[in-house]
DNA sequence: TTGAAAGCGCTAACAC
DNA sequence: GTGTTAGCGCTTTCAA
């Protein structure tokens, strides 16, 4: 934008307004505003005379008069958890630049929220204050506030993950199947007994990795071993003392349900000069940048954040326009073996 | 909220307005709105039967017929790099914490923006539209056009960083003087040979780390070598090298810019069973989560990122509100020793 | 101390 | 095809 534009575009310093541009051009507002939103009747030249002017002249309507006239506001919200470790972030991260890369060939932009397992009061302020046209949960819990409330709220919202609660929009990987897929895999590898170190069980992401582990032993001719399923794994103190006994109690292979697991595992394991995949084999249920980069290289399940974050916010968006659209969309996901297993 | 609350905060479904309020109370709306904004005059009887009134009814002011009628949005602009390589940094995600945490006491929601090196589209539009009262950029480089264009565009914005630009709201950790401290302290537990591995000089940043780093050395009564000082290293390949290289040149103690750098600096060792602090010590400019769990604990300097996002959030509300404000707003760091040199 | 009325910038019936 | 008019929900003179 050069000085120009960068003037004209002010009225005595002042932005202008649509009276602005249908003054100028001699005609009213509702043309300029049929001229802008395409909807109504108006003529051909006249919608080009409009286009132009405010083009040369970097007119923007005001959102909040639009907002206010239309009881639209044109943001979303990003509701993230607000306790979460590093390993987690580049998850949310990836996810919310794929929010924001279809935003910004909208009209949208993005309202943040930090929700917390036990206070949603963030989200709640910003729906209450009706500040956005619809929101996106980033993550679910077998008992989650935020959906129940979302449900009553009544405004559009979907979240990335799977819900037990009826008709919420649900976009996920497919982690029943996926995690299903990669523990049958890793018996055809030779593996008998496996192990699983897991997180906190009021996670769905968890509650579901650990069916998907335990239909993959079915499907393979084993069964289960209690005593080798390590769950609500927390500290990284936990975490290790859960690889060690794993290893004690003669499993082959670890399976950890995600990136925080595998890490304080390698890292326990180093401590203790345990080898890997020589003492034990060792898998994760996901793998960010964490663990690329590992010696040895970790077998692990992918699956793709941004692209979860892109469908969620397209979904969104489609229910804001009234469209109907599915109630679960699956993404895909990928396994890759490498030297850990 | 209970059920009856929740009923008679709707009419018919819908929110209640000022109206609503003023004709249950058989009053004025300038009445109501005299009562909730504490504005102008009214008699305290009045006052109290109105707030009592909205309180039970659980009335919220619509934020866009606010902003409106006085020209605000009640959105700040959280503006952070939308670069790859930073998605997975705790640092920003900490910062906005604060940011969320400051804005969560007041009337303000926060709205993201992801902003590129070479390409603030996404910054102006949220500005030109006119959808936030301010601005935080998360970050500062060299030459920065988010912050050419925020001083144009004459709304309140703040940075968190430095800039050489004038007039600029700054909030940052004294950087030269920590890292020139820490440095000289490095020297005095008998490191001779200090290198230095950073990343992209076009961050504000990085060219102040390493300023620092010299000036440590000088105070110490060593020159720089240049030999030894490794810069714009962004890929894990690069950094890896560049740690390489610092051994086999007689590097007695590796410093790096961050913890990104850091990371793969200690992957690479391990890769080629560099032992630390054995064969090579080693420390960093910053300390995150990344490192916090990492054996030998790392020898590091500590800032509060948190605690970053929160000042700049205040100052950039104390900007909104006319107040005046520092230019340059210093926090504080620690240096913190660890087994790694 | 309170209220009537105008206005913030835009949209959408409903006329013409 | 275009304009008039009445809002959207709130704030703020200006009177009373």
């Amino acid at each position: 934008m050069d000085d120009t534009t960068e003037k004209l575009s002010k009225k005595n310093g002042k932005k202008i307004t649509i009276s602005d541009v249908a003054e100028a051009l001699g005609i009213s507002k509702t043309t300029v505003s049929r001229a802008i939103s395409g909807k109504g009747r108006i003529g051909e030249a006249t919608r080009r005379r409009v286009l132009e002017y405010i083009k040369v002249n970097n007119y923007k309507p005001n959102p909040m008069a639009k907002g206010l006239a239309n009881k639209k506001t044109y943001n979303i919200c990003w509701a993230v958890p607000a306790e979460y470790n590093v390993y987690d972030l580049p998850f949310f991260q990836r996810c919310m630049a794929g929010v924001c890369e279809v935003t910004m060939a909208t009209d949208y932009d993005v309202l943040l929220s930090q929700v917390y397992e036990d206070n949603i009061s963030g989200l709640k302020r910003i729906v209450d204050n009706k500040k956005v046209d619809g929101v996106i949960l980033a993550r679910t819990l077998v008992d989650d506030q935020s959906v129940k409330y979302m449900k009553e709220s009544g405004i559009p919202f979907v979240v990335i993950g799977s819900t037990p609660e009826n008709d919420v929009i649900q976009i996920d990987n497919d982690q029943i199947n996926a995690c299903c897929d990669f523990t049958s895999l890793i018996v055809k590898k030779g593996n008998r007994h496996l192990a699983l170190i897991g997180g906190s069980s009021t996670h769905v992401i968890n509650v579901s990795r650990r069916k998907g582990f335990e239909e993959g032993l079915m499907i393979s001719g084993l069964k289960p071993q209690p005593e080798l399923m390590f769950v609500d794994k927390i500290t990284d103190r936990d975490i290790g003392n859960a690889a060690m006994d794993a290893v004690s109690l003669g499993a082959d292979c670890i399976i950890c349900m995600d990136d925080r697991i595998c890490y304080h595992t390698i890292m326990r394991f180093r401590k203790e000069n345990i080898s890997i995949p020589g003492d034990v084999k060792l898998a994760s249920f996901y793998n960010s940048d964490f663990l690329a980069t590992n010696q040895p290289a970790i077998t692990s399940l992918e699956y793709d954040p941004k692209e979860l974050g892109k469908t969620a916010c397209k979904t969104l968006l489609k229910m804001i326009d009234g469209e109907a659209v599915a109630t679960k969309i699956w993404l895909g996901y990928e396994i890759s073996m490498k030297e850990s297993v």
